[in-house]
DNA sequence: AACGTGTCCAACCGCTATCTG
DNA sequence: ACAGATAGCGGTTGGACACGT
């Protein structure tokens, strides 16, 4: 059998996209709208493939997107999110608006995957690290014997940490068989996001959106974890949800 | 200055889910 | 119900850049 190539590979481009692809791009979305990706490259004229078309667009050219650092704040609900959802990017992101998931899935490997192993957290599991020495458990993970290890890590993540469900934090109000109409329309861009669909405190996002630290100033990463707090002391399995004492909006 | 190493992130790949006829 | 087409997702890679020696 063998699946088809989304596309003819042949005499297509690969790699960093120039401006002028770029720009080709963007007046035909912005003409067009998104439909047939697989259709767009031969009717932008550009030499691509439909699937680095969409890719393009979603994680870069999007005119919604947000550029920059995570701010603080976003950070934590990655962080919080990431304990309810595991890697489901898409879904993570769809509760920052703004953010791709390549952006927050590329931020979490880099950054905070770190720091939490740093503050002795798992990373996957959100708990704190048991063995006497994070260098150890790293040590573990790192060798090739690892697989009880991650089983191990695994049935923790299922039964140590009161995981709630992805449907019950995602579309409450839909039936999990709908739900998948997400991907027929525009998933993350024309709709900022279900973010009242998670349960979370009355918040406002505009009290919280980063324009004001959207660049050079935004001070994260400085191995200050005091603000981290909310991480540590859910030995009884609650998973942590948004503090009030949150520096959301001191930014 | 040259080199090695680490970090970041855009882009690709392969798979799954969903749609459509 | 089924198969093929398409969109979307998550993991991984590779090049550019930063930093240390």
């Amino acid at each position: 059998m063998g699946r088809q190539p989304c596309c003819e590979k042949v005499g297509l481009k690969k790699g960093p996209w120039t401006a002028e692809e770029d720009k080709k791009l963007i007046n035909f979305i912005l003409s067009n709208g998104q439909c047939c990706w697989r259709a767009v490259p031969k009717l932008a004229g550009l030499l691509r493939c439909g699937k680095s078309c969409r890719l393009r667009w979603t994680n870069y050219l999007r005119p919604d997107l947000k550029r920059g650092l995570l701010s603080d704040f976003e950070e934590k609900m990655v962080i919080d999110l990431h304990a309810q959802l595991g890697n489901r990017w898409s879904k993570i992101a769809s509760h920052l608006p703004g953010r791709t998931d390549n952006e927050i899935k590329n931020h979490w490997n880099t950054h905070i995957k770190k720091k939490l192993r740093k503050m002795g957290i798992d990373p996957q599991t959100h708990k704190p690290i048991s063995s006497p020495t994070v260098q150890l458990q790293a040590d573990v993970e790192r060798s090739s014997n690892s697989l009880i290890v991650t089983d191990l890590e695994e049935e923790q993540a299922t039964t140590c940490m009161n995981v709630i469900e992805p449907q019950a934090i995602l579309d409450p109000c839909i039936p999990s068989s709908s739900s998948s109409s997400s991907s027929s329309s525009s998933p993350s861009t024309s709709n900022p996001i279900g973010f009242e669909d998670l349960k979370l405190p009355d918040f406002d996002w505009l009290y919280c959106n980063d324009t004001s630290n959207n660049g050079s100033d935004v001070g994260v990463w400085e191995d200050d974890f005091s603000s981290w707090d909310f991480l540590v002391g859910h030995e009884d399995g609650e998973v942590p949800i948004f503090q009030e004492s949150w520096p959301c909006g001191l930014l």
